[in-house]
DNA sequence: TAGATTGTTAATCGATTAACAATC
DNA sequence: TAGATTGTTAATCGATTAACAATC
């Protein structure tokens, strides 16, 4: 069997398509079609159809795609049929709020591990985790199965939070500081940064 | 003049140009090169002068770009050489987190207006703003001359938020549910879910 | 069977890269 | 002048769309 590779592009449309037929089983739906899947996200039918191909043959014609079963199989591709293990490092205002967000959970994370340099924070507890000393992060991290990090810190420290999390097996970053960051390879990295988004749109006002 | 029409993609890398432009004038740089700038980035020195030539001739051959100059006009193009006031919609913590973060403001954006549903929260203050009723947000904001609002509600209201905003001038959604909704024509919404990029990232793993 | 919708191929469209003349 | 780097064109690459046979 050759394995061809995946474009990134269309690994990113998968979560799209999952959040959309959680939704729909939610509101008591069995099946769906590659037209009703693309209103609900904004996304072709002909792309849909085209995106879950890569993957395997999951519909039927004439009917359309089972929702649980579509949404396990997107599940077991995106490797969230488990829960995984979240550190944030950083404990402002962004970090405790993604510390105590609830939707992770249901949808394949947890969040078991918070750092930050403050000694006024450190010690404390964001629900019912505590906070504990960034200059520990390496080894703690090292001691758990912890695979991905949240950076929440000023952008001023976001590289050497990076170069510390380059020590561990952490191997997906999302990155709130507003700064480009440079990671081993290998290393994967999303950046959140509500600015540059508005930044985006006023473009068009 | 022909107004040739500027493929969305390229106007959402400039932002990114601008935030590193930024970080360089704020170490001293003076000037900058395609190449430089792209390394900061993560993106070909080809793409950035092709990007940047759309709108103009910012640079000079053989030196390369001012900074602050390259940093000016991107303003004048995104329309940030001004403040824009935002709302923000719910007021729980990602509503918090938003109102209460010091980077907007640096960047163009000042947040003026916050609403929400629960009445232990209306009234309450958020730094100097007040939390309002959401039944008064449509008069509130067309008495404002908000036009950028960020959703920070649950899935399952954000589409009714987003009806009540159509009736006001708002005319740009960043939107923190983690649902697509659908707005009118002439409206651009920007979507941040951090469990969408976290889902995209684990595939790798 | 008739209607619907998939999976897939070929055609189109758009974005990125490479290359280089212009010129600072 | 020599070296560097832009702005731009042409070539490449990749993604999206349209169309349709297969089939439920």
């Amino acid at each position: 069997m050759t394995t061809k590779k995946i474009p990134d592009i269309i690994i990113g449309r998968l979560p799209l398509y999952l959040r959309a037929l959680e939704r729909m089983a939610n509101s008591g739906e069995i099946v769906t079609s590659s037209k009703e899947l693309g209103e609900w996200v904004g996304i072709s039918a002909a792309q849909i159809r085209k995106d879950i191909s890569q993957f395997g043959e999951f519909g039927k014609q004439g009917t359309g795609y089972n929702i649980k079963f579509l949404s396990e199989k997107l599940r077991e591709i995106l490797n969230i049929d488990r829960v995984w293990d979240v550190a944030i490092i950083g404990a402002g205002d962004i970090g405790h709020g993604l510390a105590r967000y609830q939707g992770f959970l249901e949808r394949g994370f947890r969040v078991t591990l918070a750092f930050d340099n403050d000694p006024a924070k450190i010690g404390s507890k964001i629900g019912d985790i505590q906070v504990q000393d960034i200059d520990k992060m390496v080894d703690a991290i090292n001691k758990s199965d912890v695979k991905v990090a949240m950076i929440a810190v000023p952008a001023e420290y976001a590289q050497d939070v990076a170069d510390e999390l380059a020590k561990t097996q952490v191997k997906a970053i999302l990155n709130y500081a507003p700064i480009c960051i440079t990671v081993p390879e290998g290393v994967r990295v999303q950046y959140i940064d509500p600015a540059t988004h508005l930044q985006w749109m006023t473009y068009y006002l």
